[in-house]
RNA sequence: GGGAGCAUAGCUCAGUUGGUUAGAGCGCUUGCUUUACACGCAAGAGGUCACAGGUUCGAAUCCUGUUGUUCCCACCA
């Protein structure tokens, strides 16, 4: 018995099998792509990690979902193309590096750009290693061999390609415009990088005063009165009877002295403040596009660190809200300040460093969006892309339809730079792919590059077709493109899958992908965010170190639905361990049961439990394909548990104990079925199941095929014998625990029924698990005091003297025969209902007969409890 | 202001096209160390499926409204 325990160890250690395993996966290039392959492709987009950090739950999260697709996806017979990759983050990067060079007291303009850059890839190659590890860590299925980076030269390629392809069709343009201006990280950014957060400002109104009549004035309502030095005219709303004999005239701005116009303007809300607003069009979106349409001046009165500039007199120099609240005082001793009052208004803030974001003009690089937008918005609407939940198209589809042009440039060194060239003697602009020495136009070596940067997700957006070779079209692209899926969070669906579909439709003519499947975020035990400030994160990889990955990936998606935020907690994740120690101890003890186990069925030996198992295993194998396919691993993995423990567990296992010594054929139909489930469980959780598949084979690793459903199992009339088997213990469970009967205590039952031949044969079972002395079958039983269990095909009798406790008893079987009136009644209602007879489907109709036949049965066995005489 | 989701057992959530008696995990109660597993086994308590209408033979499921709640978009100075 010593020797056989080694065999198996008594509990699965993760931490020491892991590690071995996914190098002996990748050692035998399990997860390599062939271009030879005659299979069907399948192509998963892996959403490259940023380098700035660890990888955290969400990460975890979605990449054990598309392990989990190209495993399944593997087993059933693909060729999977997956490629990992990791992602330069441009600013984020760039920010850590500045951070770290701080530090060492070291700035980055003293460090000069080339310099600089070195440092960032010295970064890159730090962490980007750990990431990829850590990729590896979680056991995803990619192919390293192919291993790409957002700033490498292939990338770097299709990035110059794609911005000298849409500037030649005037697609990307240069203006100076209003932008949104981070003071902190210096830098423009695109509008779905600013976040709005609401709080208290101070709503101010201000007298501008008439030119040439010193009586009149009129009020200004702003919260940012420090901006009036940028101000280019007063505007109204022209149908605000209380201001038209304003309009047209001139007002003096405040403090600053300047004249300036009253306008009419139909944005203006005559409901706000005093309907007087305040025109500075070079640091408000909306005063922006009133200017253009009034054709004002824009007047930049604000620096890039965020101060007031030389135009702003003794203010100039004061950070915004500094000056704010010294103009405040400076207006109200001159008396040019009417009222005062708190209002809850929404502050752009960075959504990288939380800066306010100071919009001002600037002049940037622009992509065109609106003849982009359309074809995006085709492919989803009519499901060449397909969203799951579908829900997410209609987020995408409403972006889509209100886009503005998107900002690409930076102000940072590290990224894409922006392949254009400026000419110092014509001032011509070449925009040119490859690095070039002299203007296009003038010929002049007078030359400068754009010092700026591309958005990091400008990049990103051509992911799927560069890894894939583009803007070259090799074989691989035309094999594998579309690519079948990709699968995010829902809080990048803007900045990345639509860019990644408009982009690929632009260059390539096709679809990026035809899937895109959409999780939610991972939070703490209490629904919370996990985030730095709050200190609730939790890191995967100290999870994965404690409990292995395979229960770090089962309890990700114990339960869940996508789309949906989940929960994670280290008492969710026990109840993966528990199941997966129960795979484990179940595993071995059919190992430790016979060494000679292998998996195989004798058909010809086959009893009706395991009948029973292969029939409940291949349904549950026909239903959970369906799940698999729709993405439905929440569903999948329920099922799996159920079949697992329910069915193989609780039932077969200890069907088969009984003769398990003597029987190796039925031994050998256990371990099969095991190792179908583990199977199925594999995707999932690759590496126990993996570890526990070499017990079985030769200790050989490996699970390649995915079970299919085979009607051979197909042993309907069989398991309908097993299942009344199990109803019998079941009933006879029911009443020992009702009378507290301990299990050591044996009991003798007596059963009328027509099936005497079956519990006659598997009557061992019957008194092995439900704890029976003797089984009378269609005896007279010579006592009148006996409790009575009635299953539709049986009556089970079991004198009390075997029990103790009968008051209780009388209550609870006046409350059985209550529930069974109820029942009864409402059945008998239903068939009286002509129009459910007639409108309900015939089998639903069926099972209603059967149930009132039944339960009119055993009301009439349980009304004669004391007069149980077998009425066969 | 516009849009989307959610509301089911004490807690966290499933419930796939409407169809028998609405499920799981955790927690709770009771009894068990019975030839893997106490990270276990057996049994049990606990739900007017937010509320009000409607469609239907039949509604947790479909429709309308109400309330509560979360998120996204817009950004009224």
């Amino acid at each position: 018995m010593e020797n056989k325990k080694n065999i198996i160890e008594k509990s699965y250690n993760a931490s020491s099998t892991e590690q071995k395993i996914y190098d002996f996966w990748e050692n035998n290039k399990f997860f390599k792509f062939d271009e030879k392959s005659k299979k069907k492709v399948y192509t998963i987009v892996m959403p490259p990690p940023n380098i700035t950090g660890a990888l955290h739950m969400g990460h975890a999260l979605d990449l054990t979902l598309q392990d989990l697709v190209a495993r399944y996806k593997r087993m059933t017979g693909y060729e999977i193309l997956w490629i990992p990759g990791t992602d330069h983050a441009a600013l984020s990067t760039e920010a850590k590096v500045v951070e770290m060079l701080k530090k060492r007291g070291v700035s980055k303009t003293k460090l000069g750009y080339e310099k600089f850059m070195e440092e960032c890839l010295a970064w890159k190659n730090k962490y980007g290693n750990k990431i990829t590890q850590q990729i590896r860590k979680l056991g995803a299925s990619c192919d390293w061999s192919l291993e790409r980076f957002t700033l490498d030269k292939g990338c770097s390629k299709a990035v110059n390609e794609f911005f000298v392809r849409l500037y030649n069709k005037k697609l990307i343009y240069r203006g100076k415009r209003i932008v949104n201006w981070c003071p902190n990280c210096n830098t423009s950014i695109s509008d779905i990088e600013v976040d709005f957060k609401e709080s208290e400002s101070e709503l101010v109104y201000l007298k501008y005063f008439l030119h040439n009549d010193a009586k009149k004035f009129l009020v200004v309502a702003t919260t940012r009165p420090e901006t009036i030095f940028g101000d280019v005219a007063v505007a109204v709303n022209p149908s605000d009877e209380r201001y038209q004999n304003f309009i047209g005239k001139e007002v003096i701005v405040p403090i600053s002295g300047h004249k300036i116009k009253v306008i009419a303007d139909e944005y203006v809300d005559k409901n706000f403040g005093t309907g007087v607003l305040k025109v500075t069009p070079a640091h408000d979106f909306a005063d922006f596009e009133i200017g253009q349409r009034h054709n004002l001046e824009n007047v930049n009165i604000i620096n890039k660190n965020g101060t007031l500039n030389e135009k702003c007199g003794n203010y100039s120099g004061l950070i915004t809200s500094k000056a704010r609240k010294t103009i405040i005082d400076e207006l109200e001793s001159k008396n040019l300040l009417v009222k005062k009052e708190k209002i809850k208004n929404n502050v752009g803030k960075c959504s990288r460093c939380n800066c306010t974001i100071e919009p001002l003009i600037s002049t940037q690089w622009f992509l065109k969006m609106e003849s982009l937008a359309k074809p995006a918005i085709k492919v989803v609407e009519d499901k060449s892309i397909n969203f799951v939940p579908e829900r997410f198209s209609k987020i995408y589809m409403h972006w889509m339809n209100n886009i503005k042009d998107w900002c690409i440039s930076r102000q940072i060194w590290w990224g894409h730079r922006i392949p254009a060239y400026y000419c110092k003697d014509c001032e011509h602009i070449t925009v040119s792919p490859n690095k070039i020495d002299f203007c296009e136009k003038c010929k002049s070596k007078n030359i400068f590059q754009d010092n700026d940067s591309l958005d990091t997700w400008f990049s990103s957006a051509l992911w799927p077709f560069s890894v894939l070779g583009w803007p070259e079209i090799p074989e691989k692209f035309l094999r594998c493109y579309p690519t079948d899926l990709v699968i995010t969070g829902y809080d990048i669906i803007f900045f990345w899958i639509a860019r990644m579909i408009f982009s690929s439709i632009e260059l390539t003519g096709k679809i990026p992908f035809k899937n895109v499947v959409i999780h939610g975020l991972v939070r703490d035990a209490q629904g919370r965010k996990m985030s730095k400030s709050l200190g609730n994160g939790i890191d995967p990889i100290e999870i994965i170190e404690k409990y292995g990955v395979d229960a770090l990936r089962l309890t990700l998606v114990t339960g869940l639905t996508l789309g949906n935020d989940t929960r994670f907690s280290e008492k969710k994740i026990e109840g993966s361990r528990n199941f997966i120690n129960k795979i484990w101890n179940a595993a071995r003890f059919l190992k430790i049961s016979n060494e000679n186990i292998i998996s195989k069925i004798e058909f010809e030996n086959l009893s009706i439990y395991d009948k029973w198992m292969l029939n409940k295993l291949s349904n549950t194998i026909q239903e959970i394909q369906k799940n698999m396919e729709k993405f439905e691993f929440g569903m999948t993995i329920q099922k799996i548990h159920s079949l697992f423990w329910d069915d193989f567990c609780d039932w077969y296992i200890e069907f088969s104990k009984i003769d398990f010594k003597n029987n190796l054929s039925n031994l050998n139909t256990c371990c099969y079925v095991l190792c179908e489930i583990l199977k199925i469980l594999h995707p999932f959780i690759p590496f126990v199941t993996e570890k526990i598949w070499s017990f079985f084979n030769n200790n050989a690793l490996a699970i390649s095929n995915y079970p299919e459903f085979n009607s051979n199992f197909n042993y309907e009339q069989d398991s309908k014998c097993v299942e009344n088997i199990i109803a019998i213990i079941r009933a006879i469970r029911i009443k020992r625990n009702e009378m507290n009967t301990p299990h050591n205590k044996k009991i003798n039952i007596f059963i009328s029924t027509k099936f005497e031949d079956l519990i006659t044969k598997n009557s061992d079972k019957i008194k092995k698990i439900a704890d029976v002395n003797n089984i009378y079958i269609n005896k007279k039983i010579n006592d009148d005091k006996i409790l009575t269990c009635a299953l539709d095909f049986a009556n089970i009798m079991i004198p009390l003297q075997d029990l103790t406790n009968q008051d209780e008893l009388n209550l609870k079987l006046k409350k059985e025969l209550e529930d069974l009136r109820i029942r009864i009644d409402k059945n008998k209602n239903l068939l009286q209902n002509k129009n459910f007879i007639e409108k309900a489907p015939t089998d639903v109709v069926e099972n209603i007969k059967n149930n009132l036949n039944s339960d009119e049965k055993k009301y009439s066995v349980l009304l004669n409890r004391f007069n149980p005489e077998p009425k066969n």
